[in-house]
DNA sequence: CCCCATGTTGTAGG
DNA sequence: TCCTACAACATGGG
């Protein structure tokens, strides 16, 4: 799940429930995902406290509160956010906030790649992690600059969170499909017009993608992402699929669409 | 047993 | 310094 979109989802989620109630209690089930943040600190920190804002960069979440201490959420693979009144504590539940009134928050994560911890600050915590800019609020310039700066192949630069923070394995294939560039295809030596278009995809994709809550099952059937599967027809041309490993990840692509 | 999976980090080598 | 490949983390599905 959890790319640009999907956590512009759960930001959203959480603005929309759980913010301005005291918190009455903080329980950590899975202390395997706190990154660098003792149960005891987490604890103090939001006991009696409330989420009173959310900002997201890239594939992080922040919850601000009335206090100092800024929540920072990151998702992995498998992470999610489910608010729930009187909430039955699920497996994979991994931390739980518990509101006054009896709704819950839980931070599940069935892998355990994501990350639960704390900072004083979001740009502190981007700098202190090299974050680049938000893939929705780089300008064309900057982006066009961040293309030229590295020989990788595009796939593997737009993945990268310390160029641009948000896309990952699955978006990445959507907008290099929309853009009609190999996900191979050196980032330095793209044509002016196919970062235009890149830039451009980016936006669109991503919003379109936030638009319709990061659910797979309402992206368009003319995006790649609904046939993303070795020997799919193309939505496009109706050639096949290819897979392939891009800087150790899998890509799919149509090489008569994009390229080899 | 094998392979695969929306992420990040660390190591080794060219 | 930059880039690539690979393993590790942990869990589950096919």
């Amino acid at each position: 799940m959890p790319e640009l979109p999907d956590v512009e989802t759960f930001r959203r989620y959480v603005n929309a429930t759980a913010l301005h109630q005291r918190i009455a209690g903080v329980q950590v089930r899975e202390k395997r995902v706190l990154d660098g943040v003792t149960a005891r600190r987490l604890q103090h920190a939001f006991k009696d406290r409330r989420f009173e804002a959310t900002d997201r960069r890239g594939k992080y979440l922040f919850i601000h509160t009335d206090g100092e201490a800024v929540l920072v959420l990151h998702f992995g693979m498998t992470g999610s956010l489910e608010y729930e009144k009187e909430r039955e504590p699920d497996e994979h539940d991994c931390v739980l906030f518990d509101f006054e009134g009896g709704y819950r928050l839980a931070y599940i994560c069935q892998r355990l790649l994501g990350k639960v911890t704390l900072t004083e600050s979001v740009e502190r915590f981007t700098r202190k992690n090299q974050l680049g800019p938000d893939a929705l609020d780089v300008s064309q310039d900057e982006f066009a600059a961040i293309l030229e700066s590295s020989k990788t192949p595009v796939k593997s630069c737009l993945m990268d969170q310390k160029r641009i923070a948000g896309v990952g394995n699955i978006y990445s294939d959507e907008i290099l499909f929309q853009s009609r560039v190999s996900p191979r295809h050196r980032s330095n030596m793209l044509e002016k017009n196919q970062q235009k278009r890149l830039y451009r995809q980016m936006h669109r994709v991503l919003t379109m993608a936030i638009e319709r809550q990061a659910d797979p099952s309402k992206l368009p059937s003319s995006w790649l992402l609904p046939h993303r599967e070795k020997g799919e027809s193309c939505p496009r041309c109706r050639g096949e699929v290819a897979r392939g490993k891009v800087g150790g990840r899998s890509a799919y692509w149509c090489p008569r669409c994009q390229g080899e």
